[in-house]
DNA sequence: TTCAAAAGTTGGAATCGTTCTAAACAGTCG
DNA sequence: CGACTGTTTAGAACGATTCCAACTTTTGAA
């Protein structure tokens, strides 16, 4: 986290507290939370907190490569601080997201047809399913 | 195209000149059109079509499954009127999306700790990168 | 330490895609 | 040919996100 600070700052971004909480929620976050998430978690320190605060410390982030912007939800825009490759797990009934850290890219081959018209670098999957606190309240019912 | 219409009148859904012309739209359509370019390829020929009619009519037909929404462009939905399972190229710099017709689920084993939360049943992949003609156009440039 | 430039913060207005609403309208079945 | 019921329409409403203009803060240099 220290290290991370030190980071922003060479890159002349300045450090505000506002934006210390917004990278501090962040840091190590895998719940891949949505603007309004981090609204309400850092407002509880910030009261003053504004949304153009929030979205302008993630584009920021988006912009540096230190965060990725998740297209999984159609509702919202979900954000993810880890920017190593992977992928994604959705529970189709509450919309929990997991990770999967496994790069399939090897076994991926893409058909002529495809490798004709585009030149193809990367690559992300979505798994859709239910999450085992789903199943077990759909059981129990 | 015919049988589709008789298709449609057993599920009970009403024929109007609006739904069949955008039917007809979508029929064999693989641009992977959002609703607005729906709505002004269609207004074409119905001027007084509305944006509502065009929402009501896709989500009638992706409840009937003979459509599916596409969470591929953060900005707007893209739909697609082949049910097929497939998956999708997106052009980074122009947004044009292809398709890809492998089915590699035998592929895409998950590791423990994922199956460990979530009973997973199906994958969509993403994959990016750039179609020839914006290749063409840079290289030009 | 002090200061000014540059960048960030704020609340509210604005925007954009999408959904809702209420009234007028039109397929469909008998 | 009706009537029942679902559909269309224009416009209002909505929710997520972006923009705005005024104010505040960080930062690097003196």
């Amino acid at each position: 986290m220290q290290k991370q600070i030190e980071k922003y700052r060479k890159k002349g971004m300045k450090l505000t507290p506002q934006r210390l909480a917004i990278l501090e929620y962040l840091d190590g976050n895998t719940a891949h939370p949505t603007a309004e998430d981090i609204y309400r978690a850092v407002k509880k320190k910030h009261p003053t907190l504004s949304f153009a605060t929030v979205y302008n410390t993630l584009q920021a982030l988006v912009n540096m490569g230190e965060v990725m912007e998740l297209t999984i939800d159609p509702e919202r825009k979900h954000f993810d601080p880890d920017t190593t490759p992977h992928h994604h797990v959705i529970c189709t009934r509450c919309g929990r997201i997991g990770d999967v850290f496994v790069d399939y890219s090897r076994r991926l081959e893409l058909p002529e047809e495809v490798t004709r018209s585009f030149t193809v670098t990367s690559n992300h999957i979505d798994f859709y399913g239910v999450c085992k606190n789903c199943e077990r309240k759909r059981r129990t019912k």
